[in-house]
DNA sequence: AAATTTAATCGTAAAATTGCGATGAACTAA
DNA sequence: TTAGTTCATCGCAATTTTACGATTAAATTT
């Protein structure tokens, strides 16, 4: 792929936003969230018995998560707990109350509109 | 790429977390949505004014926001002027407020931790 | 020491994403 | 009618993502 030529700089919150976002756009990773948020801790193994994938495919997205900051790791062989990553679940949570806040958008004013083709999302 | 075998069902919060989430998952489309619900509305030629992008790539990224439901898009031709789906807008600060709340994750008390190797969604 | 358990990593393949230039479509202006 | 403007779409290439089975690594158990 060839990248842009006039180098693009982004600014520390958009940057993590992706990178934040990016972490959150699968949903199998979603679940993962739920399913650590939701007990006080999990081991992957569990995780298995609860996601139908390979462990190799769930052991990729714990560490895309992992990467991201959004969870962290007790290393305990032969076993690993995971768990959320506190702080950065507090940041996440900060980043985009500030992006989607209310106000933000209360001046826009477009009158005749043409909605998503496919909206999945809003379903 | 393999497909899963047996079909993960996915909730609806999941999904549409997961649409809302890819489509913040590149920093050029934070930028958009930024330079959208700054002014009251823009036209694309003027992002291709401050985003050095290519205008074909820049109409690709406003199709994937459009898509995921986070603008809409009057169409007034030669000209399309974009700007925030309001509605939209709140209901993805409703689901993240809602999956980042500070109180779901009190339970989580893992002791020893391994931090993230390369977070740099947190630095 | 040998087998077992747990999870990461490797290798591979399919699919999706990203970016660009070129082209096309739709309306306006000359 | 002929150009011009604006933006979507097409075609292409490079890269990344996703998923799997197989293997490896690190500890525990037998």
């Amino acid at each position: 792929m060839q990248r842009t030529l006039s180098v693009i700089e982004y600014s520390q919150e958009e940057e993590s936003m992706a990178v934040f976002a990016k972490a959150l756009s699968h949903p199998v990773r979603v679940r993962i969230l739920e399913l650590l948020a939701s007990q006080a801790c999990c081991f992957t193994g569990e995780l298995t018995e609860v996601i139908p994938m390979a462990q190799s495919t769930i052991s990729q997205h714990l560490k895309a998560l992992l990467e991201a900051g959004l969870i962290q790791g007790e290393i305990n062989p032969p076993k690993v707990r995971y768990c959320i990553d506190r702080e950065n679940w507090l940041k996440v949570h900060t980043i985009f109350e500030g992006f989607f806040r209310h106000d933000r958008v209360f001046g826009c004013e477009c009158p005749v509109i043409v909605s998503a083709r496919e909206n999945v999302g809003a379903r």
